[in-house]
DNA sequence: GTCTATAGCCCGATAGAC
DNA sequence: GTCTATCGGGCTATAGAC
């Protein structure tokens, strides 16, 4: 009987297609340091000298699938550029963000994941404060995004109690009212205590 | 001449915290794995042969100098509990947290930096959630310690703009109202949107 | 084209010289 | 007591066998 009716071509595309799945996977568990070329080719039933053959590096391969998504344009009125930001993080907590995920346990301890995550972060903030006419306006967007990246690193990588299992609408609308004074209050705050 | 008149002990004990100042550094800076036994040696201006005399493995001097401080106990009405959980996070972005950034930079990528950083959270999340008698008090509570993270985090180890060079009063005043509405606030929110 | 073998490097840890 | 030399092991990346 004739062999495999499968293309060379289609199947190359599978392979490399399990080994980026295998890296993403991996690279999302353990970061970049721990995870190993052979790691990833065992996973993804190949061997390490293919891995290198189709993505050159490590290096190359992580940089591949370490992709934190871009966001979409912010604007309107600041109760509007609050609802934005908030549905940005209400998607977060919906479906992990497993390539954003990769990038983020890396990004402590290796500049090129730093570098994604530090540029996806403050091209979303400079457009955010870009809509608000108040000095203050990269503190108050810094803020959200450093409160963004905290949920998901509590809910994901650290597994808090809680936040591990709470539905995306619950977290979100605990967060709502947060959101709103961070983007738009009074930078001293109706509950400022003088106490 | 007489050499030096510094007697054995104390010179041993200079040499020990030469090691564990130059440990504290490059572990926050570098993370546990990129950091050596070698490097530390080299920064302290010993030989990696003492540091292990001293402190027997790179674990176990890691676990020396990677500690995050234990908050005080929380308690009182729901408007104290919010209050203090803000001078908590305002006493950690007033001074650089510098041991609890070397655990906190290596929580992603090793095993018992993310304990010692998991069990401090959980321990004040716990402790916060048991003077909420409401549900969702482990949510709430977990979301306070996200945030307190995730703020740490983007001034420390992100430096992103606005939040890096901020004073510490600005930011607990843009935070304050935050966490009182996530400490005690109505889970459906006076600002939620039906849209 | 796919896979095996290994080169070359750096590490933590140890043994023993001084 | 302090330091040097080295062991054993894991890694990325490469070279070459099939």
């Amino acid at each position: 009987m004739p062999a495999a009716p499968v293309p060379r071509a289609e199947q190359r595309r599978r392979t490399q297609d399990r080994i980026l799945a295998a890296a993403r996977k991996l690279f999302a568990e353990n970061g970049y340091d721990r995870t190993t070329i052979r790691a990833v080719a065992a996973a993804a039933k190949t061997d390490p000298g293919l891995v290198m053959r189709y993505f050159e590096s490590k290096e190359k391969l992580f940089a591949r699938i370490a992709v934190v998504d871009r966001h979409e344009p912010v604007d309107g009125t600041p109760e509007q550029v609050a609802e934005l930001l908030l549905a940005s993080l209400g998607e977060k907590v919906t479906a992990e963000p497993a390539a954003a995920l990769a990038a983020i346990r890396s990004m402590f301890t290796h500049p090129e994941a730093a570098k994604e995550v530090r540029e996806a972060m403050l091209a979303e903030q400079r457009q955010a404060a870009g809509t608000m006419p108040v000095p203050d306006a990269d503190l108050r967007t810094g803020l959200i995004g450093a409160l963004t990246l905290g949920t998901v690193i509590g809910r994901y990588l650290l597994g808090l109690d809680g936040l591990r299992d709470a539905p995306p609408e619950q977290i979100t609308a605990l967060l709502r009212e947060s959101f709103h004074s961070i983007v738009h209050g009074d930078p001293d705050g109706p509950s400022a205590r003088s106490e």
